[in-house]
DNA sequence: ATCGTAGGCGCC
DNA sequence: AAAGGGCGCCTACGAT
């Protein structure tokens, strides 16, 4: 093991000058360690350090671990203020993330993770400010230390009295530390500890790649971006009357048309709706859907959704949209590694609803090339994977899994995409309720898996992804419950959605592991990962190593599988293939061809 | 004024 | 008989 320094405050700008001058470069890997669980030390090959100063950080010491010390910290924000500084280290474990993994939801703040781990409720919290006047009996424990003996954190302590003097930091360090030991306990009391155990590390190093993506940025090409967006709405407005007056000429557009009325208002559903209803067009609502039929026949419809498709470009990823969220020739947004849903990431700053049309404006730097690589259905070979269906697995040897599903069933692949697509979303009816039997027949195995998810969901019973991720019930679905009439509703909605998420939750586990393995394998040929997509990722490199980048990315999708599924109770499992498509592009446009 | 909801639409 | 999951972000509108 390495040298040990011990220290009693950890602060970023510190932290970042000590490792540079221990000669710690990005992509490192950091040797960390804890002692006695007071106090953070951590040593590197080249060396070891301690360090002091005042504007503290929430860094946690690091749990000591032969195979894979990590840093531990409460949450993602050390790690962005790390990689603003410029570090990034290797691994961590995050105690937020593995809290959303353990217990579900959204809500992970140090409080909450406390309460939960101690097994006291959330609803019980202390706040600041509150005093316990009518002298109740309320322990709020020591003022110098951050537990209270009825297992909440001190509100105090919470609201930055950690960050007060270095003995509290150290001790807000250690509780760190002893969270990490209780989620650990709490793994090891779990079905299949080690498949929880590794997939929460991953977990905890996609929040440290959420920290970099919000840091690096998607590169914009800002001259391609505004020649896009003026094919919807004309050149960029000089000033705002400019935009005023370009925004008039558009709405006139459908305005003027025969029966329409100058009075319409195109930005308020129900005017639309009426006004559809004078020109002869009968709909329920006026979502672009349900127009498109009467697109051909209807002027009107046709001049509306051509208008909304600009407006939608005005409003959301306009000439507006580049001047808040791109500087230095990137867009950046801030990330989060998993929902509160099934767990898969999100972004904002539009980085994953961005149009179609724009992504020519999503270019690589000179010298540079993307490397683009999406999933090939990714959804049913995990299905096949989770479940251990051998027949589905099976049909997963081939490129197109559709192709032998629709075989098996003897009907079009059309059909049977369907079918597979409505089984994991819960649609039973339509065309594809027909194919859903043959499904049953053909992998009764997978559709069981299906069945019981939703049957929990329905339920109101918690349902877990393959990886252990807790997939909470009981706050879904409540749009339903005021009315007793709408509890069946609520229960279908319920079934639905815990069908799904165990599919899209152990899709998203798979591709966070796929996603940081490409991180701590790509940094040798400059690679950098800046966006991730659900089932696709786009990494930037030097221009040199695009196709050694390319190759690494499918190595990586085949470590991931393996690493993911290796553990699985069924060998049909690991046997599942996994394939992406993968381009060398400079456009992310130029993906599809 | 600020907030939450609904309708709508972009992506997967 | 019918029953499609997730997210972010826009506008209008009603409630506070």
């Amino acid at each position: 093991m390495h040298a040990l320094e011990m220290i009693e405050v950890v602060d970023a700008a510190a932290l970042i000058e000590a490792l540079r001058s221990a000669g710690v470069q990005q992509g490192d890997q950091l040797g960390l360690a804890i002692a006695d669980g007071i106090g953070a030390g951590f040593a590197t090959d080249t060396g070891s350090w301690s360090m002091s100063t005042p504007h503290p950080v929430p860094v946690a010491a690091a749990i000591e671990d032969a195979f894979s010390p990590r840093w531990t910290w409460w949450n993602s924000d050390t790690a962005a203020v790390l990689v603003a500084g410029g570090v990034r280290v290797a691994r961590c474990w995050d105690v937020s993330a593995a809290h959303r993994m353990l217990f579900g939801g959204w809500r992970s703040e140090p409080a909450r993770v406390w309460a939960a781990l101690n097994g006291v409720s959330a609803a019980t919290i202390p706040v600041m400010g509150q005093l316990d006047l009518l002298g109740g009996g309320g322990d709020d424990g020591q003022p110098d230390r951050p537990g209270r003996p009825d297992g909440h954190l001190r509100p105090d302590w919470v609201a930055g009295g950690w960050a007060t003097n270095p003995s509290h930091l150290a001790q807000w360090a250690a509780t760190a530390c002893r969270a990490v030991a209780l989620q650990r306990s709490v793994i090891a009391s779990l079905p299949d500890p080690a498949r929880v155990e590794v997939t929460v590390r991953s977990e905890s190093v996609a929040e440290l790649l959420c920290a970099e993506l919000a840091a690096d940025g998607l590169p914009i090409d800002l001259a391609a971006a505004d020649e896009i967006i003026a094919t919807f709405l004309g050149p960029r407005p000089r000033h705002e009357q400019d935009a005023i007056a370009a925004r008039r000429r558009r709405d006139d557009v459908v305005l003027s048309l025969p029966g329409v009325g100058s009075g319409t208002d195109l930005r308020n559903p129900a005017h639309v709706r009426s006004m559809l209803d004078r020109v002869g067009v009968d709909v329920p609502d006026t979502r672009a859907w349900r127009l498109e039929p009467f697109r051909a026949t209807s002027e009107v419809v046709d001049a509306l959704l051509t208008w909304r498709k600009a407006e939608r470009i005005e409003t959301t990823f306009g000439f507006g949209w580049i001047d808040k969220h791109v500087r230095d020739g990137r867009l950046r947004g801030a990330w989060s590694g998993s929902d509160g849903a099934a767990g898969r990431m999100t972004a904002q700053a539009g980085l994953h609803n961005m149009p179609a049309d724009l992504r020519g404006a999503v270019k690589a730097e000179p010298g540079h090339v993307f490397v683009r690589a999406d999933l090939g259905q990714i959804e049913p070979r995990v299905l096949a994977a989770v479940s251990g269906d051998a027949q589905f697995a099976a049909a997963a040897a081939e490129d197109d899994m559709y192709a032998p599903v629709a075989a098996r069933l003897g009907v079009d692949r059309s059909v049977a995409k369907i079918a597979v697509l409505a089984a994991m979303y819960g649609q039973t009816s339509g065309a594809a309720g027909q194919a859903l039997q043959g499904m049953d027949n053909s992998y009764p195995v997978a559709m069981q898996y299906l069945r019981d998810a939703d049957e929990q969901g329905r339920a109101g019973n918690d349902v877990f992804t393959a990886g252990g991720r807790r997939i909470r019930m009981w706050d879904f679905g409540d749009q339903y419950a005021e009315n007793p009439s709408t509890e069946r509703s609520a229960m279908a909605a319920r079934g639905r959605f815990a069908r799904n998420a165990v599919v899209q939750g152990a899709a998203a586990e798979l591709f966070k592991v796929w996603a940081v393995t490409v991180r701590a394998r790509g940094g040798a040929l400059g690679a950098r990962i800046v966006l991730c997509l659900h089932d696709e990722l786009l990494v930037h490199v030097p221009s040199e190593h695009g196709a050694a980048a390319a190759r690494l990315l499918d190595d990586c999708l085949q470590e991931a599988a393996w690493r993911h599924f290796r553990s699985a109770r069924h060998t049909a499992a690991a046997t599942v293939r996994f394939v992406a498509d993968i381009t060398v592009i400079e456009k992310w446009s130029d993906a599809k061809g």
